[in-house]
DNA sequence: TCAATCCGGACTAAAAACGTACGATTTAAA
DNA sequence: TTTAAATCGTACGTTTTTAGTCCGGATTGA
């Protein structure tokens, strides 16, 4: 199936935590926080400051916060920072990689048109949408263990 | 980065190849065709079988054909008849599957709004469309191998 | 200085994807 | 009726990707 990483999911569930803070945090209580493992969360961080999502701030009292407002953080930049760019194949304009049967390949470059609207689904929600309380359910799923 | 698997990147280009097939043909032709991997190429057609997306005929001059049109048919089953339903992470409703961090997750089913962008993404690009010849480029692009 | 904190890369282990192979079953044609 | 051409289902070994961990170095506030 079409997924994105664990390593994605947690970063929406970081950045959703960091947004709550008033003061940068470090990675240690956002893990706490959040209950997913430390080393894994600063790991998410450090990608996330690369991608420039989040500002770092080093030495004592350090930590992180957010670069911009939820409402300007759409999906596709998060999963963009911890995985790169978004491509389904490597068929895409602009990619360097070629596949070995280009040639024989009548659906060439056709990826395309798939590849943008991925993305513009990806860019139309934003951070602030997911962490938009739902009104009820979620909270009282039952769920069973699968087999 | 997000990516769907090498199997349904092949799954549209057999499909493209069984398009322009009058009559059934096996596995073994549209790897001929194609220049795919014959058994690769068979394990395909076997799951785009049982997705129902093309037919198959057994025995002596069996084959596989187009059950649907190529207008009929979607990106979106055609990934989902390779690798299962479309679900970008484990916390989709509807989903058996549950995280472990769930009890404290600010974001819970928060994903659904970006997987239904994702569906309707998928959607809207039909097997006719990636067939559709571009006007120009694609032939002439010149590429490099990679080291 | 000292302690807290980020930085960056390397490394291991686990999981998924890929490609392949084989015996069973079906069916058209000789 | 026999034979050959196909698909069907499953199982297996390898490769690739992902997840998670660790450590030494750099930075900064107290």
């Amino acid at each position: 199936m079409i997924k994105i990483s664990r390593l994605a999911d947690y970063a929406v569930v970081t950045l959703a935590d960091l947004a709550q803070q008033k003061t940068p945090v470090s990675a240690v209580v956002v893990a706490g926080q959040t209950r997913l493992p430390e080393p894994t969360v600063a790991k998410v961080l450090k990608l996330l400051a690369k991608a420039g999502l989040v500002q770092s701030i080093r030495g004592a009292n350090g930590g992180y916060r957010l670069k911009k407002s939820p409402a300007q953080i759409d999906v596709a930049q998060i999963v963009t920072a911890i995985e790169g760019p978004v491509s389904l194949t490597a068929c895409v304009e602009g990619s360097a990689d070629i596949c070995d049967y280009q040639k024989h390949c009548t659906v060439k470059g056709r990826w395309d048109d798939v590849h943008r609207a991925l993305r513009e689904a990806l860019e139309s929600v934003t951070l602030a949408d997911m962490m938009a309380r739902p009104k009820c359910c979620s909270q009282i799923k039952k769920r069973d263990k699968r087999p």
